[in-house]
DNA sequence: TGAACACATGAACAGATATTCATATGTTCA
DNA sequence: TGAACATATGAATATCTGTTCATGTGTTCA
């Protein structure tokens, strides 16, 4: 069914999401594309560390990006990244 | 709906995910309830890394643990942890 | 009670990583 | 073309974290 290597993979996946800039700015992406700059004022985050964790995010295929002009959007890249979040909030937000 | 802080315990919960180590444990707790030292075996790890991580599990409250004589039986806390890991698993094992 | 077993834990070390700072690249427009 | 703006990126640093090693705690049984 699953291999040692998926698993592998699965804990690459949850390592990048599991950094609480990198999550801030996947749940910022969740009302759709937002440019470097939006993304680092809303969150209070230089616009380098902004642009570092994109690019990590894009490499993971998490998100894409997009240029227009002198600015470049980003937007979540599936489907999964949504669901994924949605179910771990589900698990956080649980009452005991 | 989800507040700031929501996102920075959903960001510590997937850093816990976050490891290959932990992921394989959780994973072998899959088909049930083990002791440490079979995890320990059938994971290749010593006996005192596969502890140090079972208290991370259990202090993020992702395994039960339950005394018999000389052993401790580890299990999945409760059904989330399977959900989630499994939701990352159909992303991971995606064709692209 | 004491030996043998199962597991937990503290300290120390090595490797990983997020941010900052400085600067480079790419784009528009006058 | 050159100034102004938006973003990317490399190097350096500080912090965090997983494993190992040594040892402590808890349990059984003769």
């Amino acid at each position: 069914m699953y291999s040692e290597d998926n698993l592998y993979d699965l804990a690459e996946l949850f390592k990048i999401f599991g950094d609480s800039s990198r999550i801030r700015i996947l749940f910022s992406l969740f009302d759709g594309e937002m440019n470097v700059s939006d993304i680092s004022e809303s969150l209070g985050m230089t616009q380098s560390a902004v642009s570092h964790q994109l690019r990590i995010l894009k490499t993971s295929k998490l998100v894409a990006a997009r240029r227009e002009g002198k600015n470049m959007f980003y937007s979540l890249a599936d489907e999964h990244v949504r669901t994924i979040i949605d179910q771990g909030l589900e698990h956080v937000t649980e009452d005991d």
